[in-house]
DNA sequence: ATCGATCATGCACCTATTGTGCACGGTTAT
DNA sequence: ATAACCGTGCACAATAGGTGCATGATCGAT
């Protein structure tokens, strides 16, 4: 289960503290214990001779060393997934671990025909498959427990296109459907435009999470602000509010409504059509790995057959 | 004492064993016993999931595989030495192991000064010299044995310039003399040309030593075909055989003559004015490194000083 | 062909690196 | 003041990783 990477797993340790701050979270993150982590951090420091960190407070923060270190480590981690990647793909060699994240619904409906595909056409090769928002997600790369993540892109979010630990690939643009109850005036329509709801109590995230910035984005879209009546965790427990009347929410285009008979799904239209973007996200370097490349390959097929699925829709 | 390098010593082990084809010899380089380099060597494979060695004959020789990640990898190290190089300067730090490498008169003139003045103005640095051949040194060097290498550069040697895995600075270039028996009909001479000395018989290294290329190169630039009569292998060894009148031999204005009364030099004019090269080396990405450029710096002084010290020389 | 030399590798054994679990001291919030 | 939190040191345990020797395989020389 260790070092599978030729970078001293020390130095990944950093890199994950430096991502996440304190000694416990790094060690719930990396899977070692804390005291496991700070011996490692104190081995580090005297290992290269530098110091890398200072106490601040009742934790411990990186000096300027530490970041330097940990900025340019970057480019290092990226070189040898690189470098593996090519060799792998020149020498026709097997991985035996290949590890996979992903967010519910893309979880879901990608990831586990993608680890299924790949248990049949490998079945030497041991797939493990995390589900996990798609912050932690990024730290799990980092961490290298996971090799390839499926998450959702928000246009409006805390991570950039361009971090140099990572690459991105679209997978497709999932839409954005309003629900509203069946006994609602415009539960007849086929679409609807965000202006004509802008009166309606919505439901959604709580704020500061994932999906909730999504849907403040798809509303200053259009200029409308809308009114947050109740705030649900699960797309299950949204439809469940919904189809009890409280309110209208909005509902990926993969979410399943299976459940609910009293909840209609109507299509957006007008000028915002808000859209989660679905990625798969890899360690920068990686992507020339036979095994990323035959992940992508399968879950574009998957992604192409989705959107083929949609009767007639918007690009 | 062991890895100081982020990088997986198990990498590092592949890395000397591509330059020397045997465990064996990868073992005696890095000291490691052979079961050890072995032992690295499957476990390297396993855990890439590459197999990078196969059986040839009675040793084993590297795979495609193996040679493309060798060859990728000297990059990998290029960057981690630069990004630590870059770290302790930017955080003032100090390292704790220094370790040098030179031959012969280089380690004398050069190394045991310079080890000197680092042991005083760090007097908690541990500094180690090695004496090594320039081929061994550069052995030493991937092996990450030593940090610094004073060697003989020759015009046709097998080492190339731009190694990717080296930086190289030039640090003075010591011009050969010519040595003959006091009794010479020359011995009076203050110079002579090589043409002079056509029909001489010469006493030099054995062929393939380092120094018989650096022979043969001197008399082909004037167009001279020498008689090699005998052949030395110290310096101290020479002179005496040119003390007993065996012949005549060159010998750099560096190696010191003061034991011999029976023996003088002459310096060497016309257009071949045969000189060794002499600089120093290390691995590519460490020359930010704070000791490197504190020990180049030191070189350079005494290097400048030797020319100094020469009475009027030609450039 | 035979013998010896050379080379890699497996095995038994040992060392020491490295991880865990728990207790402790310092720091912040209530 | 008390409680919660964070990092670290220590005793102990697990295991990765080392050595030394014996073994098998191959090549060169007599």
């Amino acid at each position: 289960m260790h070092n599978r990477c030729m970078i001293d797993p020390r130095l990944i340790t950093l890199r994950v503290f430096a991502r996440c701050g304190t000694v416990g979270a790094t060690a719930e993150l990396t899977g070692y214990s804390p005291s496991a982590v700070s011996a490692q951090l104190r081995e580090l420091q005297r290992v290269l001779g530098m110091q890398l960190l200072t106490k601040d407070g009742r934790g411990v923060r990186l000096t300027a060393t530490g970041r330097f270190l940990v900025a340019g480590s970057d480019t290092l981690i990226a070189e040898w997934e690189s470098l593996r990647s090519a060799a792998m793909a020149a020498g026709d060699q097997v991985q035996s671990r290949f590890g996979l994240g992903g967010f519910s619904t893309a979880a879901a409906q990608l990831l586990a025909p993608l680890a299924a595909t790949l248990r049949s056409t490998r079945p030497l090769l041991e797939v493990q498959v995390l589900e996990a928002n798609p912050a932690r997600c990024f730290d799990l790369l980092v961490a290298e427990r996971i090799d390839l993540a499926v998450i959702v892109a928000m246009q409006s979010d805390t991570y950039v296109e361009d971090d140099p630990r990572f690459e991105q690939t679209v997978l497709l643009d999932d839409p954005l459907d309003v629900i509203i109850p069946s006994n609602h005036p415009l539960a007849s329509r086929e679409t609807v435009t965000l202006e004509e709801l802008a009166s309606e109590p919505w439901i959604t995230e709580a704020a500061g999470s994932t999906y909730h910035s999504l849907f403040t984005a798809a509303f200053t879209a259009v200029g409308v602000t809308p009114r947050i009546a109740h705030e649900a965790v699960e797309w299950e427990t949204q439809i469940a509010f919904v189809g009890a009347g409280l309110g209208v929410g909005l509902l990926p285009r993969l979410a399943p409504l299976h459940s609910a008979e009293n909840v209609v799904r109507l299509r957006i239209t007008g000028k915002g059509k808000p859209a989660r973007r679905i990625v798969a996200a890899v360690r920068r370097g990686s992507l020339a790995s036979p095994l990323v490349q035959e992940s992508l390959g399968i879950l574009q097929v998957r992604a192409k057959r989705i959107l083929a699925a949609r009767p007639e829709d918007d690009l």
